[in-house]
RNA sequence: CGGGGCGUAGCGCAGCCUGGUAGCGCACCUGGUUCGGGACCAGGGAGUCGGAGGUUCAAAUCCUCUCGCCCCGACCA
């Protein structure tokens, strides 16, 4: 492409409502545009990067045997209906009328829609294993759309999904759809971890999570360093008996116990501050936090170093969700201002970590304003059910090897894959015939990928102070091609190699503009693109041209090459990722 | 939905408190000089100040309502 001819609107200052990097990259790179809350045009280059991901997918799915089809993205309501996601979906699902008053949607997703195909296509056993997959537009009334690419309201999305005969078939199914989704991440060349998810309202049985790492993701997730064990914190499990305290120490730690002793604690709430007030370390203390779980107000009990898991929490108790009680339910739990809430002598039930239980001479709210206690020890001065409600974080102990230690990182969740099960074959009547002429619903597996997040993804994980800096296989343009100057053998030896090089498949953006160099250079860094090829004057007198890596931070380290050897050697550094 | 903030030229912002001529930088157009890391000089075009109502002789500015957008939290690809 000739960068004069090409609608690539780069400009200096990141709009204003950007807060990622990748979302500020974006719009000053030209490759989006923003039209609406969580909606967006793809500019050339945007669209380029979002087709490359694609391509990834559609081979991937293809070679993991998943046939390709395209279901409506606008969508009579009766599907939905006959499963209760019509009602169950909530403000999410984008509704409309036609103009007869009939009721519609805008798909977020099409469990329901392919197994209608399903319950109509598919009649007897010989006609699965099958796995059907789409890339399309999704809707979903999120909300808060946010971060650009990362979270829209409308967005691209592949979505596979699988019926098998039996249980046992999904999840080879499943097994070969992790196989793929791992050559899909891998061959983006992102830094990604397979984690342990929550199977969460979809339902199932089976999930993993592809987890992009960004210390901008909002996911946290905790991985094992000696084994592959990793998983989001959610669901992390967490080895008790190897709890290490603050010292290092496994707790409990053999002391002598303290007499239980109330102390004025004036105006210090927080955890940090009391900490600080009554020089002991945070994980000498009980963080009390007080719940509501179907109106009933609760205690819940972490150490003071530790994070409450609401999942935890929540199945703990039995209930769907639960929730922080707000200012007035914990005065009216605790008799005290907020900050001083404590096990002792709390009025309702009481749920304690594990760890939380092992803290020796612990201090906790008084349920007093402005009084805790110290010398806590449980059972002998409060008591609780003891159950495992933390959240898994670093330096935990590995539950699966039981060798590694945990350590946290921040993901971007950009795959998910379930089994399903037969919760939508059988409230949708997708039956078939086995063997023996019996009917049996459908065992059911899906798997999506993000693909219009994954352009942002790629960014998160891919730019530095001037750009971006795309992987081969992601990026737009292999090549940046740069001439300097307007010297006539420039342009002339510019163009053979851009015509070489597009015949050999590689692809070249070519700033062919009347600008000057630094404007050139600024805008190649921006654009991100992963080697710079530098043509003027003075290095093609000597027959050279200039090759640079753009994740080469230093200008200096461009090198140069021969131009006779240019083809050949930007062949060989495209690799692979070109090849058909 | 709860909390915070913002809507003034294509983009980034000032002006608003204390009403009275709408301004700056970038971008854009014309001419000239420049040309290996976002050049310089000169000239120029461009804004119903998000919308509606109100107060006032007078509203970007004060008041009311409304729409849109962003950020922080609970959900998800």
């Amino acid at each position: 492409m000739l960068y004069s001819r090409a609608l690539i609107p780069t400009v200096k200052e990141a709009p204003a409502d950007a807060a990622n990097a990748s979302h500020k990259l974006l719009v000053r790179a030209g490759y989006i545009r923003k039209v609406g809350a969580g909606m967006y045009d793809f500019l050339p280059l945007g669209l380029r990067a979002l087709r490359k991901i694609e391509s990834i997918v559609r081979e991937e799915m293809n070679r993991a045997g998943a046939q390709e089809i395209l279901m409506p993205a606008l969508l009579p309501a009766e599907y939905f209906k006959e499963t209760g996601r019509w009602d169950v979906y909530g403000d999410t699902l984008f509704r409309l009328k036609d103009r007869k008053g009939g009721e519609f949607h805008l798909g977020p997703t099409h469990e329901e829609i392919v197994t209608d195909i399903a319950r109509r296509e598919i009649k007897s056993w010989r006609d699965m294993p099958m796995n059907l997959y789409q890339v399309q537009s999704k809707f979903r009334d999120e909300p808060r759309p946010r971060g650009g690419l990362l979270r829209c309201r409308e967005f691209v999305m592949k979505d596979a999904y699988s019926f098998d005969i039996s249980e046992e078939a999904a999840r080879g199914s499943y097994e070969i759809m992790r196989k793929a989704y791992r050559a899909v991440f891998d061959r983006m060349g992102l830094t990604y971890r397979m984690v342990a998810a929550d199977p969460g309202a979809i339902g199932g049985s089976t999930s993993a999570e592809f987890q992009v790492l960004a210390d901008s993701g909002e996911d946290s997730i905790v991985a094992c360093d000696s084994c592959d064990y990793a998983a989001n914190v959610e669901i992390a499990t967490v080895r008790v008996e190897g709890v290490r305290g603050a010292s290092g120490a496994i707790e409990p730690p053999h002391v002598a116990e303290e007499e239980k002793t109330k102390v004025v604690t004036p105006k210090v709430s927080s955890i940090e501050e009391v900490s600080a007030f009554l020089a002991l370390p945070k994980a000498r203390f009980l963080k009390s936090l007080v719940y509501s779980a179907n109106k009933e107000l609760i205690l819940a009990v972490v150490r003071g170093d530790h994070e409450l898991n609401e999942i935890r929490l929540a199945r703990a108790l039995g209930v769907d969700e639960v929730f922080l009680a707000g200012e007035a339910d914990v005065k009216k739990a605790t008799r005290a201002a907020v900050g001083f809430a404590g096990p002792v002598g709390f009025a309702g039930r009481v749920f304690v970590d594990r760890a939380a239980a092992h803290v020796a001479n612990a201090a906790a709210g008084a349920n007093e304003s402005d009084h805790h206690f110290t010398g806590l020890n449980f059972g002998r001065d409060w008591s609780g059910e003891v159950v495992d409600i933390r959240l898994a974080a670093t330096g935990d102990l590995c539950t699966n090897c039981e060798t590694g230690t945990l350590k946290s990182y921040r993901g971007i969740e950009a795959g998910h894959i379930f089994i399903l099960g037969t919760r939508y074959s059988e409230t949708m009547g997708a039956l078939f015939a086995d063997e023996k002429q019996e009917k049996k619903p459908i065992v059911m597996g899906c798997y999506g990928i993000g693909v219009s997040r994954l352009v942002a993804t790629a960014i998160e994980q891919n730019h530095d102070e001037n750009g971006m800096t795309w992987p081969m296989s992601l990026a737009p343009y292999h090549v940046h091609l740069v001439t300097l100057g307007k010297e006539e053998n420039v342009a002339a030896e510019a163009k053979k190699l851009y015509d070489e090089l597009r015949a050999q498949g590689v692809d070249v953006l070519w700033d062919d503009r009347d600008e000057r160099p630094g404007v050139k250079f600024k805008d190649a860094d921006l654009l991100g693109m992963p080697l710079r090829v530098t043509i003027g004057a003075k290095s093609l007198a000597n027959g050279m041209i200039e090759l640079k890596a753009r994740k080469e931070l230093d200008p200096k380290k461009a090198e140069l090459i021969p131009l006779a050897d240019a083809v050949r050697v930007l062949r060989e550094r495209v690799g692979a990722a070109s090849a058909p």
